[in-house]
RNA sequence: CGGGCUGUAGCGCAGCUUGGCAGCGCACCUGCUUUGGGAGCAGGGGGUCGCCGGUUCGAAUCCGGCCAGCCCGACCA
């Protein structure tokens, strides 16, 4: 390609709304452009480096026994209405109607329309089935963000495989595991794999890639010592246990006027202190009011919530309804006596005395709990979310917490999706059962934005071969005749060892050409002038650290190309 | 959905307080010079000032409404 006659709309300066590094970058690089929140047109450049994700992406799936489909964007309601998400996901989905009045959707994700195609198995020796497609999703998500990391429009290979038994779908997330793994290698990030939420998606496991990165959105706690890694919404852990002073009297009432926090109470005393706490949330689960206890010093995790209870229709509790269910206000509350409303308990209260809770009336508070003998618990359930620095709960050592960018999901889903569609198969005893299925997921554009904030530095991206947009550029720094038709024989040199090859053929003064070969992250400059072609020389930069290398002129096509080949 | 902020040329911004010819830098076009790290000089083109309405002799500027975008939080397969 000659630079002179590509679209590639470099920016000097940064965009004004661009905070993430790939945000930025990708902007400023020309390789994408916003058309509204949350949806980006990708431009060549962009085209070229997510077709090279792509690409990667399809040779793995293959390679484990993937088939290649392409299904619809837009889907008919009625099927979704089959599934119950036409109503569960109504939020994000973006929904409307053509001519007919026939409710219509765009697709969030596609386990309905494959399911539906997996109808048409009808016994167990056409299984394992492994199916996927790289298509548009379109999620309309409250808060797009962050460039390509967060969007509302975005394409994503999605598979979904289709077994007759648990083992064979333990088979399919393994191997996806296995391909994820290389994918993500070839593409240069270096993901953990963590134990996450399934979601709305249901189903009995699933596992998400996490790249650690500031300009992450989600929350992974680590073990650096045995390796244990989870989302916070669903990791666990052991917090720090607190001494109980020895207390065998029943609950006692005692006046704290103005109390409405944890922190306040805290001013009471030692005896009132954060961990020695019981703190009482009340939300409304599936219509009902539900009180919610931890120790004062933690925080709950409504994911934790909604993955326990197994639905998703959970709010905080309105001011008045909880004020006429318990008879005080948020600030107030305590699960003492209180019966007709389910308690649920997290694990870290087990076995805690003579604990300070309220006493669900204003200003006032109890001390003296404990927990077994004084509160009705109707189940325990961990909802605790995890803090930085608490112990593993597989080998006590500390934990770390930090932002990471999810780049890939596995689900095993189960059967929901085959019974609801009938999906089903006779086995080898001629029985129907429903297929038992799974769902992977790689988002192409956020793979590349992750790609970018893995791979740049002051002077912009630095692609790895594997992904680049171009693998070399071929940088001539004068107009004579000499010099051009020398970067010319480069160029074609390069071109006919099959090597992606950009001539920056410019009327531009060298820094400017210089600085957007670094700014769009080209791995290999060959730069031609004036100055080593008397001496028969050209220089090589590699992108990656900037180090420079004179040699040959006639060497240069050569030896680059193999440095390519050598890292694609 | 709550809080904060911003919409003026392709990009980055000033002008708005105190109403009176719509500006600056970069980019773009022409010419000359220059040519290994974002050139210089000269000339030139380009803007419904987010939209609608109001006040006023006169609105980018004041008032009202709406729309869009960004950031934080809530939310989020």
């Amino acid at each position: 390609m000659r630079w002179s006659q590509a679209f590639i709309p470099t920016l000097r300066q940064d965009p004004a709304d661009a905070e993430a590094a790939s945000h930025r970058l990708l902007v400023r690089g020309g390789f994408i452009r916003q058309l509204m929140s949350g949806s980006y047109s990708l431009l060549p450049l962009g085209r070229r480096v997510a077709a090279k994700v792509e690409a990667i992406v399809r040779a793995e799936m293959n390679a484990i026994g993937g088939q290649e489909f392409l299904l619809p964007v837009v889907h008919p309601g009625e099927v979704w209405k089959r599934t119950g998400r036409w109503d569960t996901v109504d939020e994000i989905m973006v929904k409307f109607r053509d001519r007919r009045g026939v409710d219509l959707l765009l697709a969030i994700t596609h386990e309905e329309i494959f399911t539906l195609l997996a109808a048409e198995l009808s016994s167990y020796r056409q299984l394992p089935q492994l199916w996927y497609h790289l298509q548009t999703k379109f999620r309309d998500e409250p808060r797009p963000k962050a460039g390509l990391l967060r969007v509302r429009e975005f394409t994503m290979k999605d598979s979904y495989s289709f077994d007759v038994d648990q083992a064979g779908l333990d088979r399919q997330f393994d191997n996806h595991y296995a391909a994820y793994t290389r994918i993500f290698r070839r593409t240069g990030l270096e993901p953990l794999a963590v134990q996450a939420s399934s979601g709305v998606m249901g189903g009995s496991e699933s596992v998400e890639f996490m790249v650690p990165s500031e300009a992450g959105e989600d929350l992974i706690a680590v073990c650096r010592s045995c390796g244990y890694a989870g989302n916070v919404e669903r990791a666990a852990s052991v917090p720090a246990p607190v001494e109980d002073a020895p207390w065998d009297g029943p609950p006692e009432r005692f006046p704290t006027p103005g109390v409405r926090t944890i922190a306040a109470l805290e001013a009471h005393g030692d005896f009132a202190a954060a961990g020695r706490q019981i703190k009482t949330m009340a939300y409304v689960v599936d219509g009902r009011l539900t009180l919610v206890l931890l120790r004062g010093d933690h925080e709950v995790m409504e994911q934790k919530l909604i993955d326990g209870l197994g639905t998703q229709n959970i709010r905080p509790g309105h001011p008045d309804e909880i004020r006429e269910a318990l008879g005080a206000l948020p600030g107030s509350l305590g699960a003492v006596g209180v019966t007709g409303f389910p308690v649920i308990v997290d694990p870290a209260l087990r076995g805690r005395r003579n604990m300070v809770t309220g006493a669900n009336q204003d200003d006032w508070h109890l001390r003296g709990v404990t927990v077994e003998r004084d509160i009705a618990v109707d189940r325990w359930l961990d909802v605790r979310r995890v803090e930085a620095g608490e112990g593993c709960s597989a080998c006590g050592a500390p934990l770390e917490v930090f932002k990471a960018i999810e780049v890939g999901h596995i689900f095993k889903l189960g059967t929901k999706y085959s019974e609801a569609l009938g999906a089903r198969v006779l086995d080898e005893e001629g029985r129907e059962c429903p297929i038992i299925m799974g769902s992977y997921g790689i988002g192409v554009g956020r793979q590349v934005a992750a790609v970018v904030e893995a791979h740049h530095d002051e002077a912009g991206i630095v692609w790895p071969v594997s992904v680049a947009p171009f693998e070399v550029v071929v940088t001539s720094v004068a107009a004579d005749a000499g010099t051009t038709a020398a970067a010319e024989e480069v160029y074609r040199g390069l071109l006919e060892r099959g090597i992606e090859a950009l001539i920056d053929d410019r009327e531009e003064r060298p820094g400017v050409k210089f600085a957007d070969a670094e700014l769009i992250g080209i791995p290999f400059r060959i730069t031609v002038g004036p100055r080593r072609l008397a001496e028969g020389k050209a220089e090589v930069m590699r992108r990656q650290g900037r180090v420079t290398e004179e040699m040959a002129l006639e060497e240069a096509a050569a030896r680059v190309a193999a440095a390519v080949i050598a890292e694609r």
